[in-house]
Parts: C-alpha cells; sequence; structure tokens
DNA sequence: CGCAGAACTAGAACGCGTTATCGTGCCGCC
DNA sequence: GGCGGCACGATAACGCGTTCTAGTTCTGCG
C-alpha cells in the first residue's frame, strides 16, 4: 500500500479520487492520489474521538487505529497532533462557507446582517460543543503548520463575513472591521472553550462589538 | 521545613513576609506565612527560565531545582505547568499597571490616549519576546485555574484602559469598548507569539482597532 | 523482470508533565 | 515533652505526544 512521495504536511484536501486502493494517473507534484483518502480517514477518526471526548480523547494511537494506519504514518500527513486537528477546523470551516454562503442575509442595516452570519456560525459551533473545544484549543497552537491553517482559516472567516457589507462600502474600513471581529471572535471562542465565558457571553460579546464596530457607518 | 496547610492553589501573592525560614503569626486561614516566599521562589524560578527559552525551556523538574523546592510541591501551589506560568503573568502585568499608572496620558482624543496606552504595554513585552511568548502560551490553556488568573488579569487591564477615557465618557459604552479591545488584544498577542503575524502587524492591528472603535466618540 | 527507493506497518524508545509513594522534620496540642 | 498531622523532599512511576528502528510492500523505471 505505497503510493507517492512525501506529501510534506499538505493543508489543502484535494478528494481527487475516493477509497478503496485505486490510483490514477501519475500527478507527481504536490496533491497526491488515493493517499488522500489515507489522509481523510485520519481526519475523520481525529473529528470522531474529538466529537466524543474531546481534545484529551483524540489519543495519536488511537486515531492511527481508528484510521487503520500506523501511528508514524499520521506524522508523515501532519507535524502534530493540534497540525491534525487544525486541518480539521479547515474542512469543518469549509462546510460551513457552504451553508452560510447560500442563504446571505439581505435586510437590515450592516451591523444586523453581520450579526446574524457571526449567530448563525456560533450556532453551527454550539452544536458541537465538545469537537469545538478541541478544534479551538489546537488552533492556539504554536506549531508553525498550524498557523498556515489559521491563515487559511482566516481568509475563509473574511469571505463569509465580506457578504455582510453592501457593495459601495470602504474596502479598507471593511478589511480592518473584519479584522477585528475575527480577532475577537477567536477570543471569545477561546474563552468559551477554556471555561472563562459562557457560551451567552460569547454571544453577547460579539454582537456589542458589531455594532459599536459597524453602527456608525449606517 | 513545614508550615501550615494546604494553600489550596492560591491566585494571589501576598508577601506578608520575606525570605528565610521564620514564620510570624500564626493567620491560619488562606494566606500563609513564609511559605509564601517558596511559592515566590518557584515564580522567579519559572520566569528566569521562561526568559532564556521559552515555554518548553520552563520544565517543571528544572523549576524545582532552580527554585530549591521539590517537584511536588510545586504541585501543591499550582495545578499545573500553566497555572505557575499564568500567576507569573499576573505578577508581571501586575508591575506593567504600576508603570502605567504613574504617567497616564493627558493629551490627544481618546482614541490617540488608548493607542498610547496599548502601544506602551506593547513595548513592554516586547523588551522580553520568549518570556511573553511562554506566558501568553500558558495564559490560552483550559486549566480552570489558569481562567482564575485570566479573569484577574482582565480587571488589571480594564483598569489600565480605563485611563484612557475622560471622566464624562458613557460607562455602559466605555465597559465595551475596553472588553472588545482586550479581546483584540490577545488574539494580537498570540497571533505574534504563534507566528501568524510579525510584531509590527499586533501593533498596527491595535492601532486600527482602537480607531475603529473610538474615532465616533470624539 | 528485477531493482532502487520511498511510503507504510509494527512496535520500541524517549521526553516531559503529572501523579503516587515513602520517609523526615517541623507544627501545635494535650 | 512526647505525639499525631502535615507540608516537604526525594524519587519512582505513569500517560501520551513524538521520534526512531526494522522490516515489508507498493511503484515506477530501465
Amino acid at each position: 500500500m505505497a503510493e507517492t512521495p512525501d506529501p510534506e504536511h499538505h493543508v489543502a484536501s484535494d478528494p481527487s479520487e475516493e477509497a478503496s486502493d485505486d490510483e490514477g494517473s501519475g500527478r507527481g507534484d504536490q496533491l497526491t492520489r488515493s493517499q488522500a483518502a489515507r489522509r481523510e480517514r485520519v481526519i475523520r477518526a481525529a473529528i470522531d474521538l474529538a466529537a466524543t471526548g474531546g481534545y484529551d480523547a483524540v489519543q495519536m494511537r488511537d486515531v492511527a487505529s481508528h484510521g487503520n494506519v500506523a501511528l508514524g504514518t499520521i506524522y508523515r500527513y501532519f507535524t502534530s497532533k493540534d497540525h491534525l486537528l487544525a486541518a480539521a477546523q479547515v474542512e469543518w470551516v469549509t462546510d460551513l462557507e457552504r451553508r452560510v454562503g447560500q442563504r446571505p442575509p439581505r435586510h437590515g442595516t450592516t451591523a444586523e446582517r453581520m450579526v446574524d452570519i457571526l449567530k448563525r456560525a456560533t450556532r453551527a459551533m454550539e452544536r458541537e460543543p465538545t469537537l469545538t473545544a478541541a478544534l479551538v484549543t489546537a488552533m492556539s497552537s504554536n506549531d508553525p503548520a498550524v498557523a498556515e491553517c489559521q491563515s487559511e482559516l482566516g481568509s475563509i472567516m473574511a469571505r463569509i463575513q465580506a457578504q455582510a457589507f453592501p457593495e459601495d462600502f470602504d474596502p479598507d474600513v471593511q478589511r480592518r472591521v473584519i479584522r477585528a471581529l475575527e480577532f475577537i471572535w477567536f477570543t471569545s471562542l477561546l474563552a468559551w472553550v477554556n471555561g472563562w465565558a459562557g457560551i451567552g457571553e460569547t454571544s453577547d460579546e460579539l454582537a456589542s462589538a458589531t455594532h459599536l464596530l459597524l453602527d456608525q457607518f449606517d
């Protein structure tokens, strides 16, 4: 069951083919063939474990056996446990973008639309509290590979948030507002996950900040 | 060398007496006698190690030997390595408050005064980058004891920031702005420490957000 | 077809945070 | 002034992330 050269710790997931053990054309470069399936199995195993028992329940030996790979193989795809969970987070948020993107809010002020978007995202995470806790914990690691996931995640969040703004909104201000809200959003999540605040406070915090930032531009 | 009942993981440091091995009046309750000196030695050792080699260099066995205590003793005062470093962070920020509090900015707009305060705080941390990295890393732990330190630290930061506002500023808005900036401040630090951004971007981020939040109240 | 090489497996090994064990000296109290 | 208790020291032990070692299997190429 061997395939291609070292993936060198990818970030993006490109399911160019499915499971089983086939391999298609020889794409010798960055992306890989059916070993993307292996990668996917590992992430899936991590998510399953995290959803049940949180960060501590994601033990690399268990991930290995649940994903039917050897322990060492995981470290060929991910630099660390945190990187693995961060990659899972990227997948999760990618899905979120797809869902939120389908029904962009159309009425109300910019602030109200933004609050709507953020609330929807927050609710999605509330539905899987232990999973979210595990992922957020991993995202605050100082592993450089996690930093890449973080930046990728930032772009996605920025795109999601951008939907709240009208066409003619000042682009520079928009960028800065998005950035500020992204930061507040992250700390709010961290505060929730680490028990500094309840989930309600998290939501209130975000709404408060959103209005402080955006009401002035009505 | 024994003294008093279990400190049960204190947060506050109250140096009621000095080093050596004396013990004063029998204060049987929460605070302790000369074992505060032990606690202080441990924190000092942790800070020294962190300032040199960062988070990873703070190894509990080394902290124990540098602080001249047994490994197990550290865990009588702190629930975890992160709690120890969080306690150190509280001390550090307490000092910061003393320094910043001495020369509160008096001219300029509210936003400008706030930027001044935040810049000064940031500069103080830039001077000890590895130490700051270690402390910030510890602060984002999900140890409940760290959460207490975090909340204490939040109060201190709030007091520091409050100096930027004029007397007649709306108290509710002030509270919300402080909270928002506190969150952005934290994520900025984390971003710096985790390599998501350079130190310059951290500073810019904070200034940008401050103006977005406060310029409207001129 | 056979061979070089890299990815994978299995599992031992290592580092460090954390916990448990046991012995000792200082405490207040009867 | 002896005695139970407890904070402390010393150190072994445990758990889990991460790394290392061998051996095996798959793949592409001459």
